[in-house]
DNA sequence: TGAAAAAGTGAGTCGCCACTCATTATCGTA
DNA sequence: TACGATAATGAGTGGCGACTCACTTTTTCA
């Protein structure tokens, strides 16, 4: 697969930025069934341009789930560092649900990513950084040691639906989290 | 509002019930986003008659929403007589995640029935019941007291939706629910 | 049995949305 | 600056899905 790294234009450049952040505020807010047309208003650019950049609203959709991706992991490396090392992975979870109640997509990332979009192994990082952060919590004693990876990402999943879809506030994410942390607990 | 009753004649009374089975079916196989064309389909009836019986696609699903609604909550009844009192809480978490995984329309039911269609009192019904089953269980000693129905409603949700969209085998299934049980237990 | 009422039918309308392409504008460079 | 290459534009296309309605069929009941 050569890489088709001729350099853009100078105005090619500034759009694909452009549309990037429109993208990512607008499938955040409206879901991923926003229309691309909207994209392109809140780019400031014409649909055509949209489809220029990305041949596919599926194209799209992949490249703001990867950076999100990306971020999420570079997030738990930070977390693992700076936290200690019993309490990351809760101040994951908590971050995580937090933010899937502004940024919708972070639910499609959790869900399904790999499945109808394909971000090849990018889905496999992120359970790779929780996989770290899982065991260090059970290094650390905050979490039983027959809890293992999968469930994690489910219940980050289910959480993170749940919030979203449920529209809970702050409280009843606490609230319910503090189930979850009870259950990972020894 | 006076109940409109007056007495069907027998073809229509078949294609009513016809066309519910078969909404019942193709939704929760595809979700709400099918067509009512594929409805109308597998009933074997033209589209013309799904829409004679219920002016708008919304008020099929409501249909068929409030009668899943009134069987889960003579599930929860059932349960609550035939179960022992401390495990009729978690039966019933489990039955529930079982069905969803087969069943989508309870994703719509438990998520935002309430805001996007309106089922007026009947998701209150099931928060009713399912409020039964949580004080029994705290009764019993098998849920902790300071547990609150919000968060079980919120967790009974946040497990089906995941479970659905992330499509877990029955394994994970009961391996996510061990912890969140673990979770609810003093 | 034979109308009138009730119900069924399905081609057609309408709006939405992903995606295209001929034309116009902008950029980079000689 | 001028010109070829690259990009932007936005009206248009096609498909899909909810919903309509003029017409046909079935039921009901005197």
């Amino acid at each position: 697969m050569p890489s088709d790294d001729k350099p853009l234009r100078a105005d090619a450049l500034r759009n694909r930025v452009r549309i990037l952040e429109a993208a990512e505020q607008v499938f955040s807010e409206r879901g991923p069934a926003a229309s691309t047309e909207e994209v392109a208003n809140r780019a400031g650019v014409a649909i055509g341009t949209v489809f220029r950049h990305f041949p596919t609203k599926g194209d799209l959709l992949r490249e703001i789930m990867k950076s999100l991706l990306a971020r999420l992991v570079s997030d738990v490396e930070t977390l693992q560092r700076d936290s200690p090392p019993g309490a990351a992975l809760f101040a994951f979870f908590t971050a995580l649900v937090a933010q899937a109640a502004r940024q919708k997509t972070v639910l499609d990332l959790l869900a399904q990513a790999g499945t109808e979009l394909s971000i090849p192994d990018a889905v496999g990082m992120l359970e790779r950084s929780v996989d770290g952060l899982l065991h260090s919590a059970q290094d650390a004693g905050t979490v039983r040691r027959d809890v293992r990876l999968p469930e994690v990402m489910a219940l980050l999943s289910a959480v993170c639906q749940g919030a979203v879809t449920g529209g809970w506030d702050e409280r009843l994410q606490t609230r319910t989290l503090a189930v979850v942390f009870a259950g990972l607990a020894p």
